[in-house]
DNA sequence: CGCCTTTGCTTCGAAGTTGAAGCACAATGC
DNA sequence: GCATTGTGCTTCAACTTCGAAGCAAAGGCG
C-alpha cells in the first residue's frame, strides 16, 4: 500500500543520494579520463571483459548501457584503440563475441588501482565500517527491487509523451 | 591515512550504490519523459525555479549541470516551450535572470506528485524507516565530503590525458 | 520444409553534453 | 582613468547517447 507523499526525511535521503551519486560519478569520470583516456562506460566495459575475457555484445551491454546502439558505438571505439577485438560466435552466427586484448588488459591493470583509490577516498573514507555495511545492504536491496520492476508495460499506459520541450 | 585497496564488502557497497543510482535515475527519467515531456535535467531546473521563482544562470546551473553551455542549451529549450523567461539582471548587466512562468509552475505542479510517487515506489518502499534515516545520514556525509574535495588542482598533476580512445 | 516470430547486432538521424573560444560587463590595481 | 584580470553567458564543433528501422540468423510450429 504505497502512500501519497514523502516525509521531509525521505525526501532528504533521496536528494542526498542523488547528489552524492552524481558527484561520485563525476569525480570518477574525471579521474578515468585523466588517467587512462577512458570514459566511465568504456572503463566498465573493459573491467567486465578483464574478468570474463570474452562476452557477447548483449552480455556486455547488460547493466552498463541502456541501448544496444550505444554499445556498438563504444565497442567500435575500443576496437579501434586496440583494446578489444570483435569476432563471430561459434554457437550463434548472429552473435558478436567481444574479447579483450593484451593491451586492454594492461590498461585495466594500470588504471584499476587509481580508480579504487578514488572510490576509497570519496566514498569509503568518510564512512565507518558499520556505515559501509549498511550502505551495501541498503543499496543491494534497492537495486534488486528496481531490477525486478516491470519494464513499464504493466503500468497503466499513458498518452504518448507529448514531448513538451 | 588512506589505505591501498578495498575490502570485498566495500567494493560491493560501491557497486550496489552505483547501479542503484543508475537504475533510479533511468526510471525517473522514463517517468518524467512520459509524464511531462521533460528530461531529468529540465525537471530539476524547473523544480528549483518553482521554489526560487527567479535565479541567475550560474545559480541555476549549480549542482544540476556540470557545464555552462549545457545550461544555456536547456534554458533555450525551456524558454521556447514557454516554461521560463530570460531577462537581464539589474544588479549585474552580465547576468541573465531566469524566471519561471505560470505555465512552468503549472507543469511542475502537475508532474511533481507522480515524480514523488516513483521515488517512493523505487527507493523508499523497499526500505524501513530506519534504513531511510541511515541512508539520508550516510549520503549527506558522503555528499558533503565530496563537495569539499579540492577540484583536482591540489592533487599531483598528471600528464595531460592522452585520450587513448 | 516453409512461415513467422524472436533475437543479436548495426546503421542512421535526432538530441543532448561538453570544453574551448569569444564577447560584454565588472572589479581591481596602478 | 585606464589597462588588466575576472566573471557571466553564449556560440560552436566534436562527441556521445538513444530509439527506430533494418538485416541476418535462430527458434517455434503447422
Amino acid at each position: 500500500m504505497t502512500g501519497q507523499g514523502l516525509e521531509p526525511q525521505q525526501l532528504g535521503a533521496y536528494f542526498a543520494f542523488a547528489e552524492a551519486a552524481s558527484l561520485l560519478q563525476h569525480h570518477v569520470e574525471q579521474h578515468l579520463r585523466a588517467e587512462g583516456g577512458l570514459s566511465y562506460v568504456q572503463f566498465q566495459l573493459l573491467a567486465r571483459l578483464a574478468e570474463a575475457r570474452s562476452l557477447t555484445m548483449t552480455q556486455l551491454a547488460d547493466g552498463v548501457v541502456y541501448s544496444r546502439s550505444g554499445l556498438t558505438y563504444q565497442a567500435g571505439l575500443l576496437e579501434q584503440a586496440g583494446l578489444i577485438t570483435r569476432g563471430p560466435s561459434v554457437d550463434d552466427e548472429r552473435a558478436t563475441l567481444v574479447t579483450i586484448t593484451e593491451e586492454g588488459l594492461a590498461l585495466v591493470r594500470r588504471i584499476l588501482p587509481g580508480h579504487v583509490q578514488v572510490v576509497r577516498r570519496l566514498l569509503v573514507d568518510p564512512l565507518s565500517n558499520d556505515d559501509v555495511r549498511h550502505l551495501g545492504d541498503i543499496m543491494s536491496r534497492v537495486r534488486d527491487h528496481m531490477r525486478a520492476q516491470p519494464p513499464r508495460s504493466a503500468a497503466p499506459r499513458r498518452r504518448r509523451a507529448p514531448r513538451s520541450v
